[in-house]
DNA sequence: GAATCGTGGCT
DNA sequence: TAGCCAAGATT
């Protein structure tokens, strides 16, 4: 049987309500009382949002982080909202624990965005590393460059500005906005898509690739109103995703959210089987392209075709891959076949 | 919406 | 082992 909590719906934010015509069902059979959303039936637009109940969970949340948030270089009280937008560029789809070392070793070279914007492709080609995805080096010298030009050399704060820099989309505009400038915003990560999906909407995943619609105003109506508590709220409930409530395998014995978590109340269901063509990495493009980029890299100066094939030993797939990289910027062509990071 | 874009650790 | 996954953005 079903037990049905008739959220209070809070004046302030009644432009939350969706189809409050249709009859109240609980998120899930198991959810419990502290479940701070229900939606209505036949819909996946949220109906209300039990504020009382959405700041118990934000709170947990936040006291755990406060206990166990990991040790990271640019969460340091000192650090200038250049060394967020650093760290949360390096961050995307790479693991925060090889980021940390050169993030640290990058705020030493260029500590400010005129410091970058003087840089040449090669020494932020190089810097990186094997970072991966190495077009967000050459995005990020050209943020520094737009910063210096457009915003009098100073990190914008607004997202709407944060948005116009290369290689910043709405996740990295929005963590800077929040945890640089304590502004009120939606930070939706993986790592947050994932909490909320589980701990209130009672699925092991999030239902599509990319945030929808429905999902934005969820977060939305659990983000704190206090700014700085909003950003503390994100910044949390990316760590509990990233060390606790993983994508594989779920620490759920360990959760500050176990006895109130929807997904865990539900039996830990798992997500429905949705084909995912397997994306393999070994022979792409991807793969040689890394393989011409770590030879660059490691020389001094340019490289002739010759030792380039050994990267790779299919002609036509290297080619194509040394044109991509020229087309991105990435690599300098020289007369006489050889080839070096852009100066 | 789907494809593309690095790298390395984990299971 | 081979696939999965990691603080996404761009085209």
């Amino acid at each position: 049987m079903q037990q049905y909590q008739r959220s209070k719906v809070c004046r302030a934010n009644s432009w939350l309500v969706v189809g409050s015509s249709a009859p109240f069902v609980p998120i899930s059979l198991g959810a419990r009382q502290t479940c701070p959303v229900t939606r209505t039936e036949g819909t996946s637009g949220i109906s209300e949002v039990d504020h009382g109940n959405a700041e118990l969970l934000t709170q947990s949340v936040r006291g755990w982080f406060e206990v166990h948030a990991r040790d990271l270089p640019w969460r340091d009280p000192g650090t200038s909202a250049w060394g967020v937008l650093i760290s949360e560029v390096m961050s995307q789809q790479t693991p925060v624990a090889r980021v940390a070392p050169a993030w640290q070793r990058w705020m030493a070279q260029w500590p400010t965005p005129a410091d970058l914007a003087a840089a040449s492709p090669a020494d932020v080609i190089r810097a990186w590393d094997r970072l991966g995805y190495p077009r967000r080096a050459l995005w990020l010298r050209e943020a520094a460059i737009k910063i210096c030009e457009d915003f009098d050399s100073a990190v914008p704060s607004r997202y709407e500005d944060l948005l116009t820099l290369p290689g910043v989309g709405d996740y990295t505009a929005a963590a800077v906005a929040a945890f640089a400038f304590g502004q009120r915003v939606v930070v939706l990560d993986t790592n947050v898509r994932r909490v909320i999906a589980r701990s209130v909407s009672g699925v092991e995943t999030p239902e599509s690739a990319s945030p929808t619609v429905a999902e934005r105003r969820l977060a939305e109506a659990m983000l704190p109103i206090d700014g700085a508590a909003a950003a503390h709220w994100s910044v949390a409930c990316m760590e509990l995703g990233a060390l606790v409530c993983t994508s594989r395998s779920p620490d759920c014995g360990e959760c500050v959210l176990k006895s109130t978590c929807a997904w865990v109340a539900a039996g830990r269901p798992a997500a429905a089987n949705r084909a995912r063509p397997t994306q393999r990495f070994t022979g792409t493009d991807r793969q040689v392209r890394g393989k011409l980029m770590a030879i660059l890299r490691a020389a001094d100066g340019p490289v002739t075709a010759r030792a380039l094939g050994s990267a790779w030993p299919d002609d036509t797939q290297r080619m194509r891959c040394l044109d991509t990289l020229i087309a991105d910027g990435l690599v300098e062509p020289l007369p006489r076949s050889r080839y070096r990071l852009p100066t």
